[in-house]
DNA sequence: ATTATCTATAGATCTATAGATAATGC
DNA sequence: ATTATCTATAGATCTATAGATAATGC
């Protein structure tokens, strides 16, 4: 509001344009381990209890806290109590920083969907074929998901996504799922399309689902983290990518040729990808 | 416990055994919308509401009402009285029932495991090659998810699952995985083997991570169902399946004759399927 | 003066138990 | 007598607001 106070960005909760000056790099991570610059010297009254992440700011800590806490036990199943704590504040003091428990989520959500919301504006448009441009993409996308800490994509699943106030979340993943809709459809090699054909009178196609199909490999990295925690993100997801292009046509060499040219494709990505009119 | 009861099959909740005589064929839905036999006419006390399903018993009408619940809002947002508002009983009401609410919903996903475990079991011996047994597994296990009143699947995602008393449940599922994975293991195309080969010095194998993709894959029937809700459980299902046999290296012809076989493998299944030393 | 915390608390839950009551069964 | 409900309630939460307070900044 106040134009003489330059620094101030303004509360998290208010935009969903998180990602701010000097925020989230495309490459970076995406966990909410960001901001570590955010962070100044102690300003107003002491807390109670010592910082766990004392590198963080407030806002950020509190955010930590709850990401950890949301995937571990769920939303309603977390108290603010609960949260307030493992910052090592008072709950009462987490309204300084949010006007309510929903809107960390929502900033949790907004942040872990939007880095690839990014990357499939830019792949959308890319120089590349479909195929090679969908394989960039699933490799992003599950990347993220095999990286993040406390395996943040588990918030997806969680039952009150179908909060009011989570509508622009969601409408971020439907923008996600049109673009993966339309570099799949243009990527079904012949001998697919024919093998599906026109199976069945029902009212979606085999084709429709095929888009289903393999959003869900991609999002399966979340369940398959969830089960086995130990760890290994580079083979997890090039094995979800070899999955994909298989069920799309793409085999062996053919497949081995699409990877190649997606990893070069996702190297040269300008960074950070600008997407005009988010 | 009294002999002298014969027609008593005791509590539900007592005994993971949910399908007692009368109860859930294996053909069946799978649905809590069994035991409409278990009915007699009205003893107690009146109750102050009207039954939204008269034709099932009290502990039916509960479990019914609780699915719904959880598979929209989730167990922790779930009330006790918004169940039994919903059955048309008073919330205490519930206790002559259900020891607790975390009792509730063991029952509903122990019985929604159980008959694709069962399966499982028969498949693992039956007398077909690994292939066809475990494209019947898959078909079998996504029908279930597809086809099941309130998309009860969802349940698996909740984050109570991992409460102390759902260790049974947890079992029951490590054991339907564990069929997964042998049949997997000896479904894989030579060329698929060679292709993840040793890709990387990673703690975990490709072929490992194989068997997470196609279990994934099964499973992603829920989010698409929770995501798109316009049924068409056939084509969803044989998608998923043709996937699966893609990802496998079962192309067209090999796949479509191995489906052809996995169906009359299903077809001709004992019924019940009765596995010894469940 | 501003900032970021604190204490205290209102008001609304929520689960589970105790004990009463209104049916049917014998 | 047995069964399946009911009413009433204890005790433990939980979210969010009001207003006080202890720092730093100017």
């Amino acid at each position: 509001m106040d134009p003489l106070e330059p620094a101030d960005p303004g509360p998290v909760w208010e935009s969903s344009q998180t990602t701010g000056p000097g925020r989230t790099s495309l490459w970076h991570d995406g966990s909410v381990t960001d901001a570590l610059v955010d962070h100044r010297p102690e300003r107003g009254r002491p807390r109670s209890g010592t910082a766990r992440r004392p590198d963080l700011s407030a806002t950020e800590q509190i955010l930590d806290a709850a990401a950890q806490l949301f995937v571990e036990r769920g939303f309603a199943a977390t108290s603010t109590r609960a949260i307030a704590d493992r910052v090592g504040i008072r709950q009462a003091s987490l309204y300084y920083h949010f006007p309510s428990k929903e809107q960390i989520l929502k900033v949790l959500l907004m942040r872990t969907v939007e880095p690839s919301v990014r990357v499939a504006g830019y792949l959308e448009v890319a120089p590349a074929p479909a195929v090679v441009r969908l394989a960039a993409l699933i490799s992003f996308d599950s990347g993220q998901l095999a990286r993040s800490s406390y395996n943040i994509g588990t918030l997806y699943f969680l039952p009150e996504i179908r909060n009011e106030l989570l509508e622009p979340f969601r409408r971020e993943r439907a923008r996600l799922r049109e673009t993966y809709a339309a570099l799949i459809m243009a990527s079904v090699e012949a001998s697919v399309r024919t093998d599906l054909g026109g199976t069945g009178g029902g009212t979606r196609s085999a084709l429709d689902y095929l888009v289903d199909v393999i959003f869900g490999l991609v999002e399966s990295v979340i369940a398959i983290r969830a089960d086995r925690p130990d760890e290994d993100a580079p083979t997890l997801v090039s094995t979800i990518l070899y999955s994909s292009l298989r069920v799309l046509g793409h085999d062996g060499e053919s497949g081995h040729g699409i990877t190649e040219r997606a990893g070069t494709l996702l190297r040269e990505m300008p960074d950070p990808v600008v997407v005009p009119e988010a």
